[in-house]
DNA sequence: CGTAGCATGTAAGTTGTTACATGATTCG
DNA sequence: CGAATCATGTAACAACTTACATGCTACG
């Protein structure tokens, strides 16, 4: 058993940032470790209440006039250790599901159009992602100009990028491919 | 809710190869759809007994001699139409999680040797994938020659030959910023 | 005045993994 | 003779998503 809670694990380096409550963690993620690592609301509350009586991170309650109270999670000194005995666990890959190479295999079960439509649709998602990434470049390079941590932030963005590329080229391909394939199929 | 069980989809499109058992889906899906969907068993039984319940497949059982009873399940009807739906339904994506690049993200709290050698397991874990599938591709070759659906199971193999090549380019170059930071760490 | 954002959380359900249990045969 | 393969399945649990519930404020 023991998955190893992987969220908690992720929600301890946020926090590493600074204390932060559930709210701000979902926002920080979403354009920093966004594009390889999500996290609900289910997930998240439930593990910060899970770790704060475990120790790992410490609440505090900030009481705003006329607005919903704030609960802010800090890293202990347990936290922290536990979140660096994480870091230096060599990570494990499991294969990541994707519908669309699934469809694709079974591509010969349906007119060649659908699987065209599919990949085509994936080449666009691409196109979207490689501006996402062009403008969180941008972004990093004004408002982190000296983190000593950003150039960690760039290579995960790299990452992002030769992935997006290389599966825009893929697309590019198998689009030409199924074009071939269909005007074969029309022939018939 | 609905998340729309994928599993099932994925074991009717094996199923459409031909009437198959648990354990032969689950070894079938090893070589073939193996690099980018796994299920296990204690997903895959539950799901046939609940698809036969359903009437999208139907159960015989194969009686052998000194040897376990083999459960044989086939597509029906309703089974073979639900897959074509499906399949014309456009896939969803969702973001995959990456734990390497969780953990190099916040790679500023551990020594730069760590996330170096993250990465470079990273690096030999490709190699191991290009060379599978080079095997898997002669393979293909080979034994499915005159298959009218060999060109989709190529597709979804070039897929694989791509991301892991862009992942391995990915990975000589974030080691070699990395090996810099060593020696300007070293020089500290 | 409606919508979006701020802010917290729960409940119910689904999906998936891992470990366990069983027992025969074949191969080295 | 021990290990691997064939073959089926269950139980326990972990993980995750979605929908719901609440209510305020700011903005257009």
């Amino acid at each position: 058993m023991a998955r190893s809670n992987q969220s908690q694990f992720a929600l301890l380096g946020l926090l590493s940032f600074g204390a932060m409550s559930g709210y701000d963690l979902r926002q920080l993620s979403g354009w920093s470790v966004g594009h390889f690592w999500r996290e609900s609301y289910g997930q998240i509350y439930p593990t910060l209440k899970k770790m704060a009586a475990e120790g790992l991170v410490r609440r505090k309650t900030e009481v705003n006039p006329g607005r919903p109270d704030r609960h802010i999670y800090e890293l202990t000194a347990a936290g922290r250790k536990e979140l660096y005995r994480w870091l230096e666990r060599p990570p494990t890959v499991e294969v990541p599901r994707n519908e669309l190479l699934l469809k694709l295999f079974f591509g010969g079960l349906v007119p060649p159009g659908v699987s065209a439509e599919h990949v085509s649709q994936r080449r666009e998602q691409c196109r979207q992602e490689l501006a996402t990434y062009r403008a969180t470049r941008e972004r990093l390079e004004k408002e982190a100009a000296k983190d000593p941590q950003k150039p960690f932030w760039l290579m995960t963005l790299n990452y992002g990028e030769h992935i997006a590329r290389a599966e825009a080229n893929w697309c590019d391909e198998t689009l030409k491919e199924l074009g071939e394939k269909k005007r074969q199929t029309k022939r018939n």
